[in-house]
DNA sequence: TAGTGCGGGCGCC
DNA sequence: GGCGCCCGCACTA
């Protein structure tokens, strides 16, 4: 994570005063080291009590992203900025896809819209959806401090997500735009279909009712060719789900994102059944999106193997060139990967990119 | 419409 | 006082 142009003996010679540096300060102090040889690379999925210390000039800190659902919170205290984690949102159903994947989404940021997507169903089997909240610090969410002081921006992480990680927020908008033009294209079938229907039973074509110009372009209503292009089933159809107690339900009931179940709950991680809130490895959102289901229910990433690290971020990209091959060891506090994650990072984040902005 | 930042206010310890 | 949380507002994309 630490990037400079330091040759190594400077370094060696520099590295016991670098690290009580970059370490030995908290975030509420009232003194901020002043003198940081080096800053950190962006990161993604900060993670348990780690702090970080970017370049003013980087884009992704000025913003204070994070993969992570982080809602701002008031700490009453203008100078530094305080988030904490939203959790993930979870199936109800605890179900999975056909290769085993569970359905983690990422949490909306504003109440309102929070409140709306907890009342949609699973896009996997269109079962209740349920908030998985984060409990990683002493039972409170993970907080995240940033703190702006001259030329860097100190960052600061309380707490271990105890949640798998949630889509990402690019991820998120894919999916939501999928799933919106999935819908107008659902909406315009039947409107397509009614109006056979009347033009059968009377003879006559409803001219008040004029046909959507997305009947007479079929791939206004289609993802991008190169995005179905990454994705080897059909984005027309749901991914069939294995739930537990529970078969899948067809989609068109629950087409408009509205479903029955509306006693969407608060679950503590740890009581969750049926799943491991660690298992990045498998989750088709967490462990970086890299899967190869519909994007309906999954992120468009589909680097089939993905490192928990290296989750789509298109955040990474814009705030300074970054090096591809190789990425040399960034990780001061190493947390859950190291250069080779970062290697496939960027390659799934132009992947991304090229993937998503199409969308847009 | 949703994300983001800010700030008031409340309750708890 | 510190902290967590809710809420509303303004701004932005």
């Amino acid at each position: 994570m630490l990037k400079g142009a330091d040759d190594s003996v400077m370094e060696q010679e520099d590295s016991a005063s670098r690290h009580g540096e970059m370490t030995s300060w908290d975030i509420n102090d009232i003194k901020l080291p002043q003198h940081v040889s080096q800053t950190d690379w962006f990161q993604e999925w900060p993670d348990s009590y780690v702090k970080h210390i970017y370049s003013s000039e980087d884009k992704n800190a000025q913003r204070h992203h994070s993969s992570w659902a982080m809602r701002n919170t008031n700490n009453h205290n203008s100078r530094i900025l305080k988030k904490s984690c939203l959790g993930v949102v979870v199936c109800g159903n605890n179900c999975s896809t056909l290769d085993g994947r569970k359905i983690y989404l990422r949490p909306a940021i504003c109440d309102k819209a929070r409140q709306k997507q907890q009342r949609k169903c699973c896009p996997n089997c269109n079962g209740p959806l349920r908030l998985l909240s984060c409990r990683g610090h002493g039972g409170y969410p993970v907080t995240n401090f940033w703190r702006h002081e001259g030329q860097f921006i100190f960052f600061q992480c309380k707490g271990a997500h105890d949640h798998p990680r949630p889509e990402t927020k690019l991820e998120a908008e894919a999916r939501r735009s999928i799933q919106k033009a999935k819908t107008a294209f659902s909406s315009s079938s039947l409107r397509l279909k009614r109006i056979q229907e009347i033009e059968s039973l009377t003879g006559a074509v409803p001219t008040q009712e004029p046909l959507p110009l997305l009947l007479s372009n079929p791939d206004a209503h289609m993802p991008p060719a190169n995005f179905r292009g990454h994705l080897s089933k059909s984005s027309q159809e749901p991914t069939l789900s294995s739930c537990s107690g529970q078969p899948p339900f067809p989609r068109g009931a629950g087409e408009d994102g509205q479903c029955t179940h509306l006693s969407t709950q608060h679950v503590l991680p740890m009581a969750e059944g049926g799943h491991d809130p660690f298992r990045y490895d498998v989750g088709p959102l967490g462990d970086g999106s890299c899967g190869t289901e519909s994007p309906l229910a999954y992120g468009p990433c589909v680097l089939p193997s993905a490192a928990p690290q290296a989750g789509p971020c298109p955040m990474a990209r814009g705030a300074r060139p970054q090096p591809q091959l190789p990425l040399p060891p960034r990780g001061r506090e190493g947390h859950r990967g190291g250069g080779g994650h970062q290697v496939r990072l960027n390659y799934c984040n132009n992947d991304m990119v090229f993937n998503l902005y199409p969308l847009r």
